[in-house]
DNA sequence: GAAGATTCTTAATTTATCTTAAGATTTTTT
DNA sequence: AAAAAATCTTAAGATAAATTAAGAATCTTC
């Protein structure tokens, strides 16, 4: 189990002493995925937080009418989790679903609020990555509330050059909340001029 | 100066012993804001947290064409601030603007900082405060993306029942993302049926 | 209590986006 | 390499939402 990129992730933020770095590694479960493999599904409860060491992964929402819509990506470097449900421990609405094949680290509750209380600095380093993804939350609820499509498709490629080259527009599509045909009709538009 | 509401706050997620919430008391400015008074500008960097201990305020964007987008509200026992001016230290892009004549308690940066490396409940209690803020977010998200005005709007009035016959439906129509006057269609076409 | 400002409603017109369906292209699986 | 599945594009018609404008209702201020 290489947990390095989980340690450089953190030395964004704190770096660890050894007895932290320890502790951590005993916690850590590695875990490989298959493409088009859930690691969270409706109705579940969301026990992990997971690290993306490689791949990529999508968090969904599926509605009444059947409909998918992407709440969230992660890529190599990034976390996913329903936070809801790992903490209220209620059942998931959420899928989280590999779109490549993957390699992530996972901590389960437990453990990690084990760590929490043994560690403060995962307070600290959580608290931090938590404010950050927020902030990024915000931003999108703001482009959500006042841009049009064609805004948000062009803020998406913006936002995430791994990823746009990487995903079908579909996805990307769901993402920014337009149908699949709306946003070719706009990738035309864009191109024409 | 009445500490009190905040301390209520607070002891949902951690109770404090006596010397933290003296070191927190020592930090804590209040302030009277009149109605209309901006507690942040665009330009401004952001330099408190603010709690609402009585009152109501609203955090919003304006774009290009002049047009206000409400990104947040906050009542009493709320708390409101731009996250990513405070930490990063950049010029706003949000005004925070009192609806009503408020109470507030505010603490700079570098006592929350202070307080963080001073007492780790402080990264616990702010952990967990962003982790709900960010469920929370992550559910508009998901609302924004997939449902229709009108579901938006019911929404907004289950999820703020202290704010929905306080405000303006000028104020709801810019949180949720829609004009005044097809809110306006909306609320007639509910009423008539 | 009157004047001014803000807010709410209504309706007509225009623009943005969705739906459906079909065919073309690309990717994945066998 | 062929077959199957997924993705992308196009277009027409339907629906959702924005815009504009005018008047009514409500709230604030003097």
């Amino acid at each position: 189990m290489n947990i390095q990129p989980l340690l450089d992730h953190f030395s964004n933020y704190r770096a660890l002493n050894r007895k932290e770095v320890n502790d951590l590694e005993k916690r850590l479960a590695e875990r490989r995925i298959k493409r088009r493999q859930f690691i969270l599904q409706q109705g579940d409860l969301c026990k992990h937080y997971t690290f993306v060491v490689d791949g990529c992964f999508r968090m969904y929402k599926v509605d009444d009418k059947g409909n998918e819509h992407n709440l969230q990506f992660a890529v190599e470097g990034g976390w996913i989790a329903d936070i809801g449900s790992f903490h209220s421990e209620i059942p998931s609405e959420l899928y989280i679903e590999a779109m490549e094949q993957s390699v992530i680290l996972q901590i389960a509750k437990e453990d990690l609020l084990y760590l929490y209380t043994e560690h403060s600095v995962f307070d600290r380093i959580f608290r931090v990555l938590v404010e950050n993804a927020f902030v990024n939350l915000q931003k999108r609820v703001l482009q959500n509330i006042s841009a049009t499509a064609e805004e948000r498709y062009l803020d998406f490629l913006k936002n995430y050059p791994k990823l746009f080259n990487r995903i079908s527009n579909v996805q990307i599509a769901s993402f920014i909340g337009v149908t699949p045909e709306f946003l070719s009709k706009i990738r035309r538009e864009i191109t024409s001029r």
